[in-house]
DNA sequence: CAGGTTGTTGACCATTCAGTGCAATAATCA
DNA sequence: TGATTATTGCACTGAATGGTCAACAACCTG
């Protein structure tokens, strides 16, 4: 699912036209357009900015379109400045280690709720 | 460690005054001085095409210059969007669990080599 | 202390980015 | 049919990015 796609989708699923969502998000309806059509001539995605506020003004997962769109969600970002080492760990790691490790936690209580 | 010092510290290595290095990655001597110093009025660091350049010519690790400048290394980067979910999880993980999987991967065989 | 080498700084500049504005056209629907 | 909605191209703008340039300062070294 492409990233364009996947905003009109969440558009009409609240039944608004690119003319109301345009005016909830503050930009013009033209701009709806070429982004659901994936037409922005030199970039090929909005901003970041543009997306958390979709996201927020939609009440949707943020990080599904950040990710649709080629950019690092903020909480891994964070993190990854925080912890390099664990990620460029499991950057290495091959996709069957991944669905261990996947896997193993899902088995496992979450962590991060205790500090 | 800041990111100015760092490349300031390859290059003294390196017996480069600022002009000899500046020629090698082909910018203005001044250039360098800032970034050395941090005074890059606007942005805050260089571009990740500079970097990567100086990494390539100081043969440096450009994953921590990446990082000291506050941008995700294509390697990581790229795995975020094949296995976000991994990502994500990993992220959520407190400092104690991120601990234990660095614990148990350098116990372990490392993976990646193969496909 | 002259003069070369090296480093620092403020002002400036070109390009890209993120979106606007508008006009013309097309599709949809009632 | 006509009204609403959507698509697309093109020119434009303001802000941020990624540097350069000219001038100056500081540091050797003879």
């Amino acid at each position: 699912m492409r990233f364009g796609e996947r905003v009109r989708q969440l558009r009409q699923e609240r039944d608004l036209t690119q003319r109301q969502l345009s005016a909830m998000l503050d930009v013009t309806f033209t701009y709806i357009s070429k982004v659901e059509n994936g037409k922005l001539h030199h970039g090929d995605y909005p901003s970041e900015a543009f997306i958390l506020n979709f996201a927020e003004v939609l009440d949707c997962d943020s990080d599904e379109l950040l990710l649709l769109a080629g950019k690092v969600p903020p909480q891994i970002r964070q993190r990854i400045f925080e912890r390099p080492e664990v990620f460029q760990l499991v950057a290495s790691l091959d996709d069957r280690a991944m669905d261990q490790l996947i896997e193993r936690s899902s088995a496992r209580p979450k962590s991060r709720s205790a500090k």
